[in-house]
DNA sequence: CTTGACCCTGTAGTTGCCACAAGGTCTATA
DNA sequence: TATAGACCTTGTGGCAACTACAGGGTCAAG
C-alpha cells in the first residue's frame, strides 16, 4: 500500500508544485529521474513526493536551488552531525538581513523623496531632480 | 566646448555604468542609438551622459528598467503635472515595503529555526524536521 | 470513436545584466 | 614602419528559477 505511485500531475497537486517546475527539478538534477510507465508517463514514488515537498518548503523560506540541493544531501545522512545544516540555515539568514538593511534604507530615501513633491509641474519636481545629475 | 563628445569607454567611466551595460540599454531601447565614427565607434554627447547617469541614479533606487523609461519620458515633459511621477515612484515604494514585510516575517522564522537547533546529528536536527513533510 | 484531459520533448521568454569570441581600430613607442 | 596593447565592434551564451508555449502522443469516459 505503500506503493502508491503518482503521475507528475497528481504529485504536482500533492506538493503544490508546478507540473512544469518538477520538469525542470529534474533537469538540473534536484530531482532524480523518476520510474516510467510503458507509455514514457513519469511515475513517482511517496519518498520522492516527500523530497519535493522538502524542497517547496525550503523554497519558500527563500533558500536557492543549490542550498536546498545541499541540505537534501544533509538530510539523507542521519548520524552525521547537523552543523551543516545549521551553517547553510544562518548564511541564508545572513543574507535576508542584508537585504532588509539594504531595502530599509531604500524605503527611507523613497519615503523623503516623495514626501518633497509639491505636486506641481515636472519642472520643479522634487523626485525627478534627485535622479538628475548635476550639470556639470 | 559643450560638444565633448565621449566614447562609450569614456561615458561608461563618467557615468559609473559599464560598457556592455550601455549597450544593452541601446538595444532594448532605453539608450537611444548614439552617432559613430568613420570607424563605427559610438559617440556620446552631455545629454546622453545625463540621460545615463539618470538611469544609474534611478537603478540605484531601485527603480525596474520598464519605470525608469516611464520616468525618462515624464522627465521630458518639464509642462507637465508630477503626479504621474509620484504615482511610479509610490508603487515602487509600495513594492520595497510590501519585500520588506515578507522578509521580516522569513528572518522571524529563520530565527527561530535556528535557535532551536540542540546541534545534535541530523536525525533530530530542527532545521531539517521542519524543512520535512510530515509523513502521511 | 471521438472528445478532452492528461502526458511527452524541446525551445524560448522573463530581468538586468556579465562574459566571452573573433575581429577591427587607434595610439604610442622602438 | 612595425607592432604591442588598449580600445572598439557584433553576436552569442550564461546566470536564477521558473513559465509558457508548440507540436505531438496517450488514456478514460460516453
Amino acid at each position: 500500500m505503500a506503493n502508491q505511485r503518482l503521475t507528475i500531475g497528481e504529485l504536482s497537486k500533492a506538493a503544490h508544485v508546478g507540473a512544469e517546475t518538477v520538469r525542470y527539478y529534474e533537469r538540473i538534477g534536484l530531482m532524480p529521474r523518476p520510474a516510467r510507465t510503458a507509455a514514457n508517463y513519469r511515475l513517482y514514488s511517496a519518498e520522492q513526493l516527500a523530497r519535493l515537498s522538502f524542497i517547496r518548503r525550503s523554497r519558500e523560506l527563500g533558500f536557492t536551488l543549490d542550498r536546498i540541493k545541499a541540505l537534501l544531501e544533509l538530510a539523507g545522512d542521519r548520524a552525521r552531525d547537523c552543523q551543516a545544516v545549521d551553517v547553510i540555515a544562518s548564511d541564508h539568514l545572513a543574507e535576508v538581513e542584508r537585504k532588509i538593511a539594504d531595502l530599509t534604507a531604500l524605503r527611507r530615501t523613497l519615503r523623503d523623496l516623495i514626501g518633497q513633491c509639491r505636486h506641481g509641474t515636472i519642472a520643479d519636481c522634487r523626485i525627478i531632480e534627485a535622479l538628475s545629475p548635476v550639470p556639470a
